[in-house]
DNA sequence: GCTCAATACCTCGTATAGCAATGTATAGTG
DNA sequence: CACTATACATTGCTATACGAGGTATTGAGC
C-alpha cells in the first residue's frame, strides 16, 4: 500500500542508522546508571538523557528492567515517596556489578576495534594511494 | 524439533547482548571497509575478521550491502575472477563516503558518551560513599 | 466528596535487523 | 561428465526497540 516510513518521501532515512547505533548498548547503559546507587524508572531515563546521549522511552526501558532482573543483575524494591506516588527503585545485584564490569571492558575492546577501522575516515589527510 | 541454539541449555546466555552490541554498527563498518578500495562480499567479512573484532555471516553481510547500494552510497560492478568465478566489486560512492564521514562523527562522539558513562566501573578505585 | 491532572509503572503490537540455513551459478579437476 | 569449491543471493526465525495505550496513586479545585 502507501510507503509509510517516517519520513516525508524522499526515499532518504538519515537517522535510522543511529538508531540502530544504541541497540545492545541500552543494557549495559542501564546496568551503568545504577553502578554509584539505586534508581527508579523515569529517573533512569533522565540519568541517561543527562550523562550520555541516551534518549530512552518508557516502552524501552521497562522491559530492558525486567529482561535484566530476571537474569538477576538487578533487585527492585517499592519505597513510598513522600510527596507522591510508590517508586519502584532497582539496584544493582553482586552479578550485576560482575557483569556489567565485564560489559564495560568487552565494551572498550569493541570500540578500540571500530574506531580503530574508522581512524583512517577520520584522518584530515588523504590516502597516499 | 531440537533446540538447537548455541548454548546447553540453562538458559542462560551470558553473550547474547554482545551479539546486541554491534547491531548498528555494521553498516558503518562495511562502509569502513571500503574507504581505502573496493572489496566483493567474502572479502568484506574476512576484511572485518582481521581488522576489527566483527565476524559477520553472509546472510548479514549482502542484505546490508543490498541496503547501502538502495541508498545509492555504494556501487558495485561485476569482475572477472581469472581463476575462478566473477566476483562482485563494491566501492564508495561520494555521498558514501560523506555519509561514512558523517556516521564516524556521530559513533565517535556516541562512543564517548558511553566511555564516560562506564567510566566509573572501569576504575580500579572504589566509590567514596 | 468527586472530578481532573500529574507522576510512575506496565504491556501490547509493529517494524526492523541480524543470522542460520538453503539455493543458484560459475569454473576447475579427475 | 559428475564433483567440489568459490561467490552471490534469499527465505524464515528470533529478538529488540519503541509508540500507543492502560492502570494505580496522590493532590488540587469546585
Amino acid at each position: 500500500m502507501e510507503n509509510k516510513r517516517t519520513l516525508p518521501g524522499d526515499g532518504e532515512q538519515p537517522d535510522r542508522w543511529e538508531a540502530q547505533l544504541r541497540k545492545g548498548a541500552l543494557e549495559m547503559a542501564a546496568l551503568a546508571c545504577l553502578w554509584q546507587g539505586r534508581l527508579y524508572g523515569l529517573e533512569i531515563i533522565r540519568f541517561l538523557e543527562n550523562h550520555s546521549q541516551l534518549v530512552l522511552a518508557e516502552g524501552t526501558i521497562y522491559p530492558i528492567l525486567n529482561r535484566l532482573k530476571a537474569e538477576d543483575l538487578l533487585t527492585s524494591e517499592w519505597v513510598e515517596a513522600e510527596a507522591g506516588h510508590p517508586r519502584k527503585y532497582y539496584s544493582l545485584t553482586d552479578a550485576g556489578r560482575q557483569r556489567l564490569r565485564l560489559m564495560a571492558e568487552a565494551w572498550t575492546s569493541f570500540s578500540k576495534g571500530l574506531s580503530h577501522l574508522i581512524e583512517p575516515v577520520l584522518e584530515p589527510k588523504e590516502i597516499p594511494q
